[in-house]
DNA sequence: GGTTGTTCTTAACATACATCAATGCACATA
DNA sequence: TATGTGCATTGATGTATGTTAAGAACAACC
């Protein structure tokens, strides 16, 4: 749990004492690559500290078609925040992508550190904040962009995760099918489009 | 400023004279229908209650066209979170789609008056995590629903700004063309959907 | 009280993206 | 080596939604 370790003497920046027992109480879980952290009807218990790996949240709609919501690779953290805090059942799958390290980080554990350091409390914080931008140029985006806009940015956003992960996911993270990004990225290659 | 006044009374829930001092600092500003409260480039300087009326916030694209990313109405608080919280410029307009008197929260008064009430901090929380909540659901319709869906979705979600708000504002929040709306609604009049 | 602008509707036509089906490829595994 | 399975690509076709243009209903304003 080096990631998470750095992580957290980062953002809390507490003594040592303090950190060893903050740290004792979190939990390394290997995630097989497929395997399912969470399902609807579900509430979600954790927060997901992606020490390596690779998840992803997705929804899956009355016609079985799966939704990516948000993919989580290395230092990042998935979890359904409403179900979290609401405690209520959500509406996701949470799975892996490839065989993931997880650190297990569960509501009360966020509350202790929140307790112990301020800085910890803020960048929280700011964590919530950083996410509801996020969600909101998403938002925008799907509103006001074509396919080939949104997966130009896409790429800009995330040049790591277009290399590992699998086209049709990004597909469904886009809202177009595989085939209709296939051919935006035929169409990108026509125009000498460079990835970076 | 009724509203507002019962909103901080419901969620601070502290006594008179701290209430007294709080409801000191904010100021109440009418806006007729038509002006601007925050274009893009602008930091958003504060929360907007609306006391009575009705805002909507929006992004223009590169072809002058208009996406809607919020209404508010009585008792909503419109505000480009991410601008405030980050002190950076905003991509959004805020406006006044009718007469409007709105209670002007600065940053600051959030914080005092988290201070003083636990009460009205964990309020601020919820808040948050209703903002997440609300626009992962969108986001999920935006990626999984038809036109029809999510005007029917809409409705559900907002009966009130249905009959308030124009027709044309509402395909622009869900993100199609006001003709494609206007056939959206014939078809659910063919088929004898009720509003309620 | 006419004029002007705004909203909504409708129709004809255009286009982006979806669907369906077939193929080829890479990679795993028997 | 054979054989399967998942993924990406391509082509033919379908459909939802966009575009353009016009007119009607209505409100706003001099």
């Amino acid at each position: 749990m080096q990631n998470f370790t750095k992580y957290l003497k980062d953002k809390a920046n507490i003594g040592e004492p303090e950190f060893q027992a903050l740290i004792k109480k979190v939990k390394v879980k290997h995630i097989p690559k497929g395997n399912v952290l969470l399902r609807p009807g579900e509430v979600c218990q954790h927060s997901f500290f992606v020490e390596n790996g690779l998840l992803r949240a997705y929804t899956v709609d009355s016609l079985g078609k799966e939704h990516i919501i948000q993919f989580g690779s290395e230092n990042w953290i998935v979890v359904d925040r409403s179900s979290t805090f609401f405690n209520e059942p959500s509406d996701l799958f949470i799975d892996a992508i490839e065989d993931t390290n997880v650190v297990l980080i569960a509501p009360h554990f966020i509350a202790e550190a929140s307790e112990i350091s301020t800085s910890f409390r803020k960048y929280n914080e700011i964590t919530l904040h950083n996410h509801i931008r996020h969600q909101q140029k998403r938002i925008n985006l799907l509103l006001s962009a074509s396919a080939e806009t949104r997966y130009i940015n896409f790429i800009k956003l995330y040049p790591d995760l277009t290399l590992r992960v699998p086209q049709w996911m990004i597909a469904s993270y886009l809202g177009i099918t595989p085939e209709s990004l296939s051919r935006v990225r035929k169409e990108l290659a026509k125009k000498n489009f460079k990835q970076n």
